[in-house]
DNA sequence: TTGAAAGCGCTAACAA
DNA sequence: TTGTTAGCGCTTTCAA
């Protein structure tokens, strides 16, 4: 059908298995013939046969990534698949991609997955990053993966950004502004961005000197109308923050909600803050202040690292990946501090 | 290293190539001998090698979709993804993602994507749905594809909804609360949707006995900067209309943006429509009353008709999947019609 | 540092 | 309807 791997080694005057090791790396190779080979193989405009090559290599060259099932068109997810694909650029590797419900019992089905498709690694984000039970037989089964902001400190590869200090520079940012009173609607429990982002919260307002106000602080759930049922909560104290900090931007947008609702201007009345520059807090009015949570990287990171794991044998250091906060319109000074 | 074929052979006495054939779905197997390898496959626990599989049925069992590199997190081709992902679950089939950029001629670059990867099949989705030279090029080269949303004849297989008839009845829905000044913002030339969108909108007009009025259609790109122009330029019109629709949900997110950068408010002083139903249209305030584009449909429907194509030899029609409006708070009676 | 030969696990022809 | 045999294109022993 095609160019064969046979084909080359005939053009370059060598033998199969020497151009297998060109094509693989294999550094017992002289730079001379390495160079002819790199040639035929151009001339030819060769392409190894993935099928063969796992076949005999008993590898797959395949990264799958595990992500909940998104219910709505998660930019989250997208942003982290366009990494996980600019990672396997260039390399013989390939992502397949599972959504896997949350709800099931992952721990149990991950057998059969990786009996179907043998990755040679997983990239597993929240909250199956945070599934004690999946990480353990993975280790079980001796497939290497690399987490997500995960919370388990049993994962030996994990990749992140300091939600917690990006968190706490938003809300210095507001007190900065003149907020004192700054009201938090804190994400879902379980996941360690609920936590990460409230502990910045507090560390911001311990930093200004503010005492922490726990009627300021209402759950959520990351969904817009859990932000919504926050705000609401929220603006009925008695004495009604000036500022509210979003634990995400789908919430933000919910507090924005219902304070037009109440016939509130932002920010002239209330300042709103989000977390994870989604696409909506740059197209709502006005424009969503933010962290930017750098989900492409955070993809990209998670598979050359276990990639890099794999090749070194040594897991690397969990790594950490810069963030950036985005400033916009809707976080002002306030009109009546 | 684990079960393979032989094993079940072994297990329910036949040869592996019976069990190959119950693998397949092949017909000529008795109905007795098929329950008993199928059982025997369940008992081991058996899980047939993709690789193996491919390499000697000089198969890939892989479906590539070809999107653009989304520089934002696009919910689209998430959706897309979504939907073709939920096709080849159950099948022996996988999906392999890959953006090309739309600038890169894919015509050229086609060779050695399909060598690389071979795929069973292509699914293909605006710009590329609508690039003739690829598509003549996958012709030659014998890959089957499927297009989404295409605007050109040449695609076999093309799925996709009636964009024109969705557009009509946002703006005749307009038209019925009272409007009668409405202003449209095009998507990109060269998309079948700003051709399919803008021609809904004449529709509507001519139904109602409005007249069309040039001076009241700018033209856009689909993203949010030139939704914030095109306010500008039909909001300065001596006579500005009461109500505008965008030929997408960014663009109308962008009218909403310059509506109350000059103190509109939104419904009461300009009813604003959008297309797409993308996330933000749920999470602005107000809601965007919207199409839902119905791309996880597209994308399973896409798979499952070109899958179907290699099945069955003959190429089904061209496929239109069901669409639905979402009815939300940013249309409404105008105060000064 | 390089090469020869033996599979990897499956399917496709062909035969029975 | 079922079985036998020969590969698919590559990598891996092992030897040179």
């Amino acid at each position: 059908m095609s160019v064969r791997i046979e084909d080359v080694a005939t053009h370059a005057g060598v033998s199969t298995k020497t151009v297998s090791r060109v094509l693989n790396g294999n550094p017992s190779v002289r730079a001379r013939l390495r160079t002819r080979i790199e040639a035929s193989i151009r001339a030819l405009n060769y392409v190894p046969n993935a099928s063969a090559r796992s076949l005999a290599g008993n590898r797959s060259y395949l990264v799958a990534l595990l992500y909940d099932n998104p219910m709505s068109g998660s930019s989250y997810t997208m942003e982290l698949i366009v990494g996980v694909l600019q990672a396997c650029e260039g390399t013989p590797y390939n992502a397949v991609l599972h959504p896997f419900d949350a709800a099931d019992d992952l721990a149990a089905r991950i057998d059969g997955f990786v009996a179907t498709h043998r990755p040679d690694a997983l990239v597993l984000v929240p909250p199956h990053a945070n599934n004690a039970a999946l990480l353990q037989r993975l280790d079980e089964l001796g497939v290497p993966y690399s987490t997500i902001s995960s919370k388990l400190r049993q994962s030996r590869i994990n990749v992140g950004f300091d939600e917690r200090k990006a968190a706490a520079e938003i809300v210095a940012h507001l007190v900065a502004l003149g907020h004192r009173r700054i009201g938090h609607v804190a994400g879902l429990q379980g996941h360690g961005a609920r936590t990460w982002r409230l502990n910045g919260y507090r560390d911001a307002l311990r930093k200004a000197g503010i005492a922490y106000d726990e009627s300021l602080v209402v759950d959520g759930d990351f969904a817009f109308a859990s932000g919504m049922a926050g705000a609401r909560t929220l603006l009925d104290r008695p004495r009604p923050p000036t500022a509210i900090f979003a634990a995400n931007d789908d919430m933000a947008c919910g507090v924005m909600r219902e304070a037009y609702a109440r016939g509130l201007s932002i920010p002239g009345d209330l300042s709103v803050c989000g977390f994870d520059d989604t696409p909506a807090s740059r197209l709502i009015s006005p424009g969503l202040t933010t962290v930017h949570q750098p989900c492409r990287e955070l993809g990209r990171v998670a598979v050359e690292s276990v990639l890099q794991s794999i090749r070194d044998g040594a897991p690397p250091a969990p790594e950490r990946v810069p963030y950036q906060v985005q400033w916009r319109a809707s976080a002002a000074v306030p009109r009546n501090p």
